[in-house]
DNA sequence: AGCGATTGCTTGAAGCGTCAAGTAACGCGG
DNA sequence: CCGCGTTACTTGACGCTTCAAGCAATCGCT
């Protein structure tokens, strides 16, 4: 059904020149649904914020972000990395947020380089407005469904993987 | 450092009409990785089959299902389902590889509604090229750092999100 | 047999993310 | 204190995905 398991029929593999080393049944089974979730869980994430939000899952993230800082300030750079996203993406985002009324951009007084985002009281109440129903979807799909062993194993496995894909998100491992 | 933690600061939760059941620490500490790694391993999965192979993530999916089909050859609606994908993204998808030679689309002549996707030889040859780079990476950044028990781990609880998020997403399950 | 409903796929437009290039502010060596 | 490099961010163009609409083939009801 897939690739890259040595047990399957005609694939690939067959005529490969040197031989890597193809994931076992074992390992495939691992993957494979890791595979799907990547695709279907960001896009499960996004539809019910776009439904009752109407903002994409990282928009809610910046404007989450910002509204737990201290004095509802952050910097571009500190937010972007907060929100797992580039500068360049979240530069975009930012603008379309301004424009709802929902952020505010002002440059840094002591280092004119910086640019510090800050949410207004509109902002702060459509965070208000749209995290309950962040958290029970998060539930709902995720952590409702496994049992506090199964919690620490992926935060364990999550962790360790993410390590992997970029070694500079510790991704709050600094508790 | 982000929303929906009990302990954390004044957040968007002290206001709240009525009241969600926010996160734990520990249902906390297990989702901020799994957010994360839905953001990143998509991306750096995209990156290595961008840089060595010219092609995105799911534009392999849709050779590598092809390739392992008998007669090479699937229906659109098959081969969407088994990359995870929209039929409107495949069918962008598929008229861009038809340009480049490695898929060919021909009507069935059985039901003139199905359209059967074709792998060209040139296709095949693109997809065993390509596979050895993707499964390494694959493992190098997911299985390889995983330990057998860890590997179940992941496949139960992969499995039991992803049927929450698409219950009808058996991902191989019928094994 | 005829015709509306359904199925399978395609298309065009709109929106978002990425990449590369650009700008502005600061720091530091001479 | 001048200029070069660096840092932090912005911008525009391009490609990809989605969404809504459309089209063609077939099914089912009478």
């Amino acid at each position: 059904m897939d690739v890259m398991s040595e047990t399957d029929a005609p694939g690939p593999m067959a005529v490969s020149g040197d031989q890597p080393r193809w994931l076992s049944q074992a390992e495939r089974a691992a993957w494979m649904p890791l595979a799907g979730l990547m695709i279907k869980l960001p896009a499960a994430l996004d539809a019910q914020m776009q439904r009752d939000a109407g903002i994409s899952h990282f928009e809610y993230m910046v404007l989450a972000g910002l509204s737990e800082a201290t004095g509802r300030t952050l910097r571009m750079s500190d937010l972007a990395f907060l929100a797992n996203g580039s500068l360049s993406r979240l530069s975009h985002v930012v603008k379309r947020l301004e424009q709802r009324g929902w952020v505010r951009r002002e440059s840094c007084p002591e280092d004119g380089r910086y640019t510090n985002a800050v949410l207004t009281d509109e902002g702060y109440r459509k965070v208000v407005a749209s995290a309950p129903g962040h958290v029970e979807t998060v539930r709902a799909l995720v952590v409702d469904a496994l049992t506090a062993p199964q919690l620490r194993q992926l935060r364990e496995i999550g962790t360790r993987i993410l390590s992997n894909v970029d070694p500079t998100d510790d991704c709050g491992a600094a508790k």
